[in-house]
DNA sequence: TCTTTTAATTATAATAATTATAAAATAGTA
DNA sequence: TACTATTTTATAATTATTATAATTAAAAGA
């Protein structure tokens, strides 16, 4: 965790941002819940609860930071709300996921897919890939299961 | 065109939902502009322009509806504002886009690019998948050709 | 056809998410 | 320590979207 905190404030540095107390707060809740997908309004409740004297502005522009320097990546379910997502710990791409249109659920899918596809958009398309989303929706194991059992 | 349209009044009427004049007024600006990605203001001013008496708020319960029935797909290209597409006539998948970092344009690929991935995520996670969301970030031929003038 | 019921629309207000602003506080540096 | 540029706070403003109540239009039944 410290690791990664100290990584960051470089980072920040190299683009002469500094990492302030509230940055600081921001980033420790992304990392303690780093497999959930928190909207700025989740964040600022969890980052409120240890720094109670924080913004929700503060909370937004730090996160709108970390989106721009690729720290986090900001995606959108199509619940009106967006999400926030640390990335993977020198990861290139974006990771996938998996959302259940049954419960809700959200799962993380790391492995990159995407190589194959990335290739043909490229010569294809003549499209250079910079980055990409990619969310599948649809019925999750559990609720498959619980599908089959209550018939 | 009228084609589509009678198509679609039938999935309405399938769901018994009517197509009133102002879900038709709707639909027929979807049509006309296929390969462009409106959001609902966008709709909204378009119609306007041929149905000056239509309100927001109905075109964007339309736009929910239509969604709902999956004869158009909801995307966010995290701008904030929802975007509407028209699904490919019986399209099964939504198809995917290419959003130039750049300029901001965005193509469509319809092809189907994910039937293997696909195929991964059903087996090796247990995933039934329904549809998917796949955008990619980059730079589009135009941009590239640019840059390489610029030099 | 006339009436009744139901669904859809309008006009507006309300909500919810996000962004902007100005004053105050803070951090890094001279 | 003092200076200068950032950053934060507190709040207001904006923007997108949804809800409400009254009205209108459409379909169904007599």
């Amino acid at each position: 965790m410290e690791h990664r905190i100290e990584q960051i404030k470089k980072q920040l540095h190299a683009q002469s941002y500094k990492l302030t107390p509230q940055r600081e707060a921001t980033v420790r809740v992304l990392l303690e819940r780093e497999e959930d997908h928190l909207s700025a309004e989740d964040v600022y409740l969890l980052v409120k609860e240890k720094s109670p004297e924080i913004g929700l502005a503060t909370v937004y522009r730090t996160l709108e930071l970390l989106s721009e320097l690729k720290i986090v990546d900001k995606i959108n379910f199509g619940d009106g709300v967006s999400r926030y997502d640390l990335r993977k710990e020198g990861a290139k791409h974006f990771h996938h996921h998996l959302v259940c249109i049954e419960c809700g659920s959200v799962e993380e899918i790391v492995n990159d897919l995407l190589e194959d596809v990335e290739r043909i958009v490229q010569n294809d398309w003549g499209f250079e890939v910079k980055d990409h989303r990619l969310t599948f929706h649809g019925i999750c194991k559990q609720c498959q299961q619980s599908a089959v059992k209550a018939n």
